[in-house]
DNA sequence: CTGTTAGCGCCTTCAC
DNA sequence: GTGAAGGCGCTAACAG
């Protein structure tokens, strides 16, 4: 039941390096009418090429392994989404990975990956690449979108700090001084720079930035709902400094937000005239909440596609420089910070 | 730089074939002393198999592919993490490939994954297996999860219709009669069931179950917010036999329901008190929507659990008969539908 | 233009 | 308890 390379040759009546180099267009040259019926050969007998086989050989895989760290997420969702269409209609098969933040996970699917001899790596675990994985890396090409550059490795990230500064503005326009920021889990790099970027934004503007407005959450609607209550005094906890409840958010991630949002609701906080929110991310959920969210969207086919060249860039030629790159994101109005609604097209 | 096991077994003192005694724990047994030289070697020299080449050599890859149609839909994209975990930890990589429906799509990731010789297929496409792909299947062990079973494969999903009528019944409880139906897209099995549930419902409810009350979309915030302008009559379609607007909806997906939400807020109508709603779903985003969804849960899970062990078996006993199992949902009672919030706990 | 053939790295039967 | 060797299916260098 199963065809070879050699039941084909001999169905052609020619050697199985003519089949070769039929499939492979290359690297001979084969004569028209042979080329037919070695194809005619393919199609009746049913033959598909062994991929296993041809990886050996020394061909390559034309796979990439994919590292994310949370695919309930949103952000990261739409960012695997982009990824593994982007290469898929590349011809690579992108073999992705949950990591959710475990550094054993992460080492695990790494080793897996390398010894199925992916082409290539994108990173996105959000975990810091300790050196401790540098050895088992070998010199498989590497793309990292995580915001931490490495030595020799590509990167593209979005500028998390300069995005921060966007959102914070934005509440300062409107007038808000207290602004709050429920953050991602801070020993991740990006988290830290969001951060960064509010309490620069805030001090620039002489407003509070002290650590009594930060509420450290996980990246998810439980994590951003009970980061809420708590800045918000959920049990009347009193910040240290300012006895009034801050009147905006800036939260890390959009699905945080859309947490935020659950909990001000039950905190009889309407949202955007008691609390007004912006946050990062700009998927596609942030237009479907009540009232929709106002956030810093990120291109991620553009990233994809970006990841997608550069990777295979060096994929081909291994000698290439590796680069960084900061792409900064658009503020996507929408009425959790309090601007008007678009005025009704009826 | 790259050691193989003739490296190995040269450190060791041994042949290549004791090696492999060592990593594989057999066929043969070795000396202790023998093995912890081998091991030490391995150890020393960082080797790892070559999992390729271990796969050609007639091993499996211990990989499976899995098809799911859209990872944005949360419900799939929660399968697909309930089905990734459930496969790593049990020593498997998930290769996963989005389908979007489209056939296309579907039948090249088919061909990737057979072509990479995985041991098993996880098929959630969404799109009937039509004989066309037949061929190409081989004598792969398969597991389906979508709604349609098919001889010689096994098969788990969720009973949609009976799920759909649990839903149906809990709306007719608070004194709904005209229910419209948000629909996925109809040429989908599991879609197809989920209306016939709705309408076996309201029929034996002696409640109208007309096809002017039900709305084709796409499963998607976007699809289920125009689905439900249009059937509460954005555009003040009135609908065919009644001139009144439905009270309530039954949406097929719980992301459908976060638009329908936001539809009826811009439409100006109150969740639940003029458009009560409930979902199919039971995702983690439905706890999060102002108000929170009701909506019928599926053990992610447990259906995970279960494909994997129903398809190991597979994979080890090619020779076992498929058995196929429907599972129903439990609902989750939020208050899209009408009941009261919990009670709060301050 | 086409055929022959030597491996890629590993596993496992067979001999010792 | 250990070693030698064939072969999985494919590619590409080398001959013709």
């Amino acid at each position: 039941m199963k065809i070879t390379r050699l039941d084909v040759a001999r169905k052609a009546g020619v050697s199985t390096a003519v089949v070769s180099y039929v499939i492979n267009k290359g690297p001979r040259p084969v004569a028209p009418d042979t080329r037919a019926r070695v194809e005619k050969a393919i199609q009746d007998l049913g033959y598909r090429p062994n991929a296993i086989a041809s990886a050996l050989r020394g061909g390559s895989t034309h796979s990439i392994g994919f590292l994310t760290p949370n695919p309930r997420d949103p952000f990261h969702a739409q960012m695997a989404e982009a990824i593994e269409r982007t290469f898929l209609g590349l011809g690579y098969l992108v073999i992705t990975g949950n990591t959710y933040y475990a550094r054993a996970r992460e080492e695990r699917l790494l080793r897996t990956f390398l010894d199925r001899k992916v082409d290539g790596l994108i990173l996105n675990s959000g975990i810091t690449l300790a050196s401790s994985l540098a050895p088992i890396l070998g010199d498989v090409p590497i793309l990292s979108l995580d915001a931490e550059p490495m030595p020799d490795i590509a990167s593209i990230s979005a500028d998390e700090s300069a995005d921060a500064a966007t959102a914070v503005e934005h509440l300062q326009r409107h007038g808000h001084r207290l602004i709050a920021h429920i953050a991602g889990p801070p020993h991740l790099r990006g988290e830290e720079l969001k951060t960064r970027g509010w309490r620069g934004q805030q001090d620039s503007h002489h407003s509070p930035s002290g650590d009594e407005l930060i509420a450290y959450a996980e990246s998810s609607e439980e994590g951003g709902s009970s980061a809420a209550s708590l800045l918000l005094g959920a049990r009347g906890r009193p910040t240290a400094l300012h006895d009034e409840r801050p009147t905006a958010l800036f939260v890390s991630s959009d699905v945080q937000a859309i947490g935020a949002i659950s909990a001000c609701r039950q905190l009889g906080l309407r949202v955007p005239h008691e609390v007004a929110i912006v946050s990062l991310g700009g998927t596609r959920a942030a237009g479907y909440t009540q009232p929709p969210l106002t956030t810093v969207r990120q291109d991620f086919e553009f990233i994809a596609a970006t990841a997608a060249s550069r990777l295979l860039d060096r994929i081909r030629d291994p000698g290439s420089s590796s680069s960084d790159l900061m792409l900064t994101g658009n503020l996507v109005v929408g009425e959790s910070c309090g601007c008007p609604p678009p005025t009704s097209p009826y």
